[in-house]
DNA sequence: GTTCCTTTGAAGGGA
DNA sequence: TCCCTTCAAAGGAAC
């Protein structure tokens, strides 16, 4: 697990960090995300089709090197997060426009009073208020009307997987962790007057979200608990989708005894009673119901143990057990469910689909985050492992080892599937001229060698060696199936001072003329060069110089 | 219909 | 301890 550097000293340096997306104006945010969502687009679209798995590993070794995420001991972040839940809550009651943090949702792991989230009189404590606000933008909550976060897009209309109209700053970060299959659900229905006003994916007309939609997570009883929809019901649906694919059947109230009544902190790591967390076959719990990260493998269709190999199965199961064996997905890291939250956002800034592309976007807004913003999916990372093992105590993740279908392994230097001609590429790498991020996480890196990796590495990750720091790029192949014919001539842009601590060439990343961007041959806007110019010398202007691509 | 791509992180095994 | 491999999500593209 992460751990950030004590609250006041953040000596891990690197003040390279973006922040520009969090305490900025709203505009300027906006004007930041779009600028980045259409740097990414670019750079994506460029490289995509480019990138092979050296480069890929490459690139992957220096971000890693890059910048190692901290996290603050729990203690510590748990009251900031308070802090955040305070702040906003200020915000709301000084009457001024409620600007979500950037992850709203994660203060909400502390959210106070919960349990009651009703004063004495029976109307809305203010702390339950702002929590449904945040939840629900557009639930009309008294005493917070015009609170409602207009600014960002709503990937609920722009996602075809999307049935809720759910802003992506309001998504919780830790709704992967619970959420589930909408189709699987029938939890109690809320109040319709506390039923967010939801507006259908297909027709846009506000409806009365399907129960589905709402706090299944709830065990409702039949008594007072249901007259309200859990403020934790939004875990539930975030985009649709869930973090693990429920077995047929469905179920009914996934984590059962977790019932997440006040705060989230003890929703791992405590609600778990050892009586539970034994998994009872069929991916169900002894309540009957099973957890998410079960997935039958009829749903998951993948190799059933048929084509698992031997040395894959437990010499204990037999083959029909093992058939029977439910499939426990690993439980999500921290840029996985970053990646759950974001993508839709995304989806709708970039107007892309091909996940391939996105995730390159999304990694490199992963790097682009704060050490703080990284440190909320390492914690909800942390305590879902922590609710997986208390879950599945036995469980490996070994377990899934050749569950899924063999991919091929091409990562090897020198091993070239035979029949399969190559096609040389330029080295790439990912621009930070053309990224989002000013706060370039290899500039960071490379800039800042004195920065010790172990310092800025994640607990749980290794720091990157060093031999992956220096480890030359050279120049590698990839099957020319997935070449396209047009982005043969290319732009080289230097990156940066890079060979200031290795014997690195200067790193190009070829672009396709077909998918340059102004940006990439103007100067930076004005707002993007104050962006560069407060955090890296890396990003000075250098002259681009058109290479071509080597053909065969 | 299946596999690949692409990202980061976690985990496990082997050297 | 280090390195490598696999899998987790996602969905379009390629095969």
């Amino acid at each position: 697990m992460p751990q950030l550097n004590g609250g006041g000293g953040d000596d891990l340096g690197a003040n390279d960090e973006m922040i520009s997306f969090k305490d900025e104006g709203e505009q300027e945010e906006k004007i930041s995300e779009n600028v980045s969502a259409e740097r990414d687009l670019d750079d994506v679209k460029s490289s995509l089709v480019k990138k092979n798995p050296k480069q890929n590993k490459q690139t992957k070794k220096i971000y890693q090197a890059e910048r190692r995420p901290q996290t603050r001991p729990d203690s510590e972040s748990y009251e900031k997060t308070r802090d955040y839940f305070g702040e906003a809550l200020r915000r709301q009651q000084d009457g001024g426009f409620f600007k979500s943090p950037h992850y709203p949702g994660y203060q909400f792991l502390m959210f106070p009073d919960l349990t009651n989230p009703y004063l004495s009189n029976g109307s809305l404590s203010p702390s339950a208020r702002t929590y449904l606000q945040m939840k629900w933008p557009l639930l009309d909550v008294p005493g917070s009307a015009g609170i409602k976060d207009s600014r960002s897009p709503t990937p609920g209309h722009l996602s075809n997987k999307v049935p809720v109209v759910q802003h992506a700053h309001h998504v919780h970060p830790l709704t992967p962790l619970i959420t589930y299959s909408n189709e699987h659900f029938s939890p109690g229905t809320p109040p319709s007057h506390l039923s967010p006003e939801i507006l259908d994916p297909k027709t846009g007309i506000p409806r009365t979200p399907h129960p589905s939609e709402l706090s299944p997570y709830y065990p409702l009883s039949p008594g007072a608990v249901g007259s309200i929809a859990h403020p934790l019901s939004w875990f539930m649906q975030q985009q649709g989708q869930p973090m693990y694919s429920i077995p047929p059947g469905g179920f009914r109230h996934p984590y059962p005894t977790l019932a997440m009544n006040a705060s989230m902190s003890s929703l791992v790591s405590s609600r778990f009673s050892p009586h539970m967390v034994t998994p009872p076959p069929h991916s169900l719990h002894q309540t009957g119901i099973p957890h998410p990260a079960i997935v039958s493998p009829a749903i998951k269709q993948e190799p059933s143990g048929d084509n698992i190999s031997p040395s894959m199965k437990s010499p204990v199961p037999s083959k029909k057990e093992e058939d029977k064996k439910p499939h426990i997905k690993k439980p999500l890291n921290a840029f996985m469910l970053y990646m759950k939250e974001m993508r839709a956002k995304v989806v709708a800034e970039c107007t892309l689909k091909e996940s391939a592309a996105i995730n390159q976007i999304l990694g490199r807004r992963w790097h682009s985050l704060s050490r703080e913003e990284q440190a909320k999916y390492y914690e909800l990372a942390r305590k879902e492992r922590q609710l997986h093992s208390q879950l599945y105590p036995g469980w490996s993740a070994r377990d899934n080892y050749g569950k899924r279908k063999k991919r091929k392994r091409e990562n090897k230097p020198d091993s070239k599937p035979e029949g399969k001609s190559k096609k040389q590429c330029v080295q790439y790498l990912p621009s930070e001229k053309m990224c989002d991020s000013p706060a370039s996480s290899h500039g960071s890196m490379l800039d800042s060698p004195a920065t010790p990796s172990a310092a800025l590495a994640s607990p749980a990750a290794p720091a990157p060696t060093h031999s992956e720091q220096a480890q030359p790029l050279s120049l590698t192949t990839k099957p020319e199936g997935r070449m396209h014919h047009h982005f043969s001539p290319s732009i080289a842009i230097p990156i940066g001072t890079l060979g200031s601590q290795s014997s690195t060439p200067i790193l190009t990343r070829p672009i396709p003329f077909t998918s340059l961007h102004h940006s990439m041959l103007s100067p930076p806007s004005p707002f993007h060069q104050a962006a560069l110019h407060s955090h890296h010398s890396l990003f000075q202007s250098q002259p681009l110089s058109l290479v071509t691509k080597p053909t065969e």
